[in-house]
DNA sequence: AAGCTTGCGACATATTTTGTCGGATGAGAA
DNA sequence: TTCTCATCCGACAAAATATGTCGCAAGCTT
């Protein structure tokens, strides 16, 4: 006779959350892999003794029974999160709940409820204080998320990951009808609130494209591998679609004038490593950094308005010189 | 004689994760507390055989032992975590590396090395292919997180947690020596790469500050609890400390013209539930919304440049005219 | 209706669990 | 040093439990 705690345990590990299920043969066959030879009735007995204590789940409405653990339950961890760690989460919490995609944050969601389970019983009193204490803030605007419609958005992670093809009804942009599309799911890029798929199509099957995955319809996972193009290179797709806003990775020196209250931050939280200041006579900053060209950095520079005037490379200088004129028409 | 299983499991939540150990004393009584009255030699017992297979840590150096669970090992979960939880959890850690405060994300590594480690389980070969096939891309520039010194994080989060007041070396920004401060922590706010501790002085007990606190280079926690300012809100704080960047709560009504390709996302993405688009003859994009006056909104439009003519409120548009000037006088 | 699977009660037995006791050990105090 | 105290740990016996086996019943399939 073995150590029943042990096995127990791993059994209880080896329980699905529900809806998934699992049967006592599966469960004799599993403990066996990992060394418990054990009767098929003893597992019965040991389901029915830990269901009375723990969240487990008996689907007996047909046979073999199903036994799955509690879809709310939070089941067992060891060792459990200590306050600090569950903190953590809970502040992890507040980071991703504006920014990931409803369908994963519902997923996550149930390591933020143990989290906060655990803090409610550490310290009753200071988990509320704790929700009123902390905010994380956003650094820029945030749009509406899209609307998606439901179950699509897991069906094209389990293609993208499984790597099957998927038929589906695929909306373009403005267009009010959705067309049935024969797709080879290739990967998956997050940007902002909007998410795309990476993919190759019948009809093109040189070139991936991404396609918004909010404009899916509807999606059948097909039972047929993903046909790749040869030596596909994620990043190098998102470079040169501008999905990054990166145009080349060619370096260069950029220097430009601060307004001194407008930039200060940047003294702490530098562009990057080669990033040096100097305060000027005249109270301004003068940043010099060597930069990758990229539409977001030209895009963070114009936000500043007036508060910078861009020295180098000549180029970008340009830029805003044509900037400053087109203005100038627009407000005439 | 109760269920040892049970019992056994529960103990195994009890003992805390290296370096913080705990007795068997202290176990003992716990479990009492949970209705497990149970003999300390039995206890004893128990850790001892559950040593032999789980990543159970006994230190023997002083008496009585001190009993934990090895830092790295991944300790029990039941249910377990299933593939797609794990690809959920691997994605959110995607999103949380390059925004969270590290010491944070340390905290947090624990679930993500637990969720890779289920997903090399399940599937290893496909585990390599979604790390190579998922992107999360950066909305806009992101700076390097200031430089913070070991533990400081930690102890502020504490701090400010359990409400307790501290003694700190605080070095303000432009100086080069820090000076001793007593403080009484109220909250954190976390914005981009920088996280600021709200905070009563001792000196100016009527109004909070805010201090990011990579400029703290030592705190102690002392025992005293923090004094409060009576109806402290920390999101009325945010706002009036123009931390959130927002003006004031007064909306109004926006209006402007959009060039279509820069401005297109704003159809599926819109800024609020009260936003309207309408292409023009010109082709270009008018956008019509209700919206608030903060600096975020409009530093964002004028990263669109000469890509967008702000039409209403008048002021807004008199702030583009005069940005027009400025740019001007700055390009000639 | 036969055959199969699965659940489950019963039972005897081997095994484990557990409280108790006493000795060993080592730290700190007197 | 010696004493005291806390703790660990081995031993032991009784009680409780765990387990394989068997047989029956229920429900499904063929």
């Amino acid at each position: 006779m073995g150590n029943p705690t042990l096995r127990q345990i791993t059994m209880l590990e080896l329980i699905p959350r529900a809806p998934q299920k699992t049967y006592a043969k599966e469960l004799k066959d599993k403990l066996s892999n990992r060394g418990y030879e054990i009767d098929e009735r003893t597992i019965q007995r040991d389901l029915v003794a830990l269901e009375r204590t723990l969240p487990l789940r008996c689907d007996d409405r047909d046979k073999p029974y199903g036994w799955s653990w509690a879809e709310k339950g939070i089941g067992i961890q060891a060792p459990a999160m200590d306050p600090i760690e569950a903190l953590t989460l809970s502040l992890a919490e507040q980071y991703l709940e504006p920014l990931m995609p409803t369908a994963n944050y519902k997923r996550v969601r149930i390591f933020f409820d143990r989290a906060n389970a655990v803090l409610k019983e550490s310290s009753p009193k200071l988990i509320n204080r704790w929700r009123d204490r902390v905010r994380v803030l956003p650094e820029m605007i945030r749009f509406k998320k899209p609307k998606l419609i439901e179950g699509i958005e897991d069906q094209l992670y389990r293609a993208a990951f499984e790597g099957l093809q998927i038929k589906a009804l695929y909306r373009k942009r403005g267009e009010t009808q959705s067309a049935l599309r024969h797709i080879h799911p290739l990967g998956l890029v997050m940007k902002g609130s909007i998410n795309y798929l990476i993919c190759m199509m019948d009809e093109d099957a040189e070139h991936p494209r991404y396609m918004p995955i909010h404009r899916f319809e509807q999606v059948t996972i097909l039972d047929e591998k993903v046909k790749e193009p040869k030596n596909f290179n994620l990043d190098e797709f998102v470079h040169t679609n501008n999905l990054s806003f990166e145009f080349s990775k060619d370096l260069y020196t950029f220097k430009a004038l601060f307004d001194y209250t407008a930039a200060a931050h940047l003294v702490e939280t530098p562009l990057n490593s080669t990033q040096a200041v100097k305060r000027q006579t005249d109270g301004r900053l003068l940043v010099t950094a060597r930069m990758t060209d990229t539409l977001q950095f030209e895009q963070w520079l114009k936000s500043f308005g007036s508060d910078v005037e861009v020295l180098a490379p000549k180029k970008l200088r340009n830029k805003f010189k044509q900037l400053a004129k087109e203005l100038s028409n627009q407000y005439k």
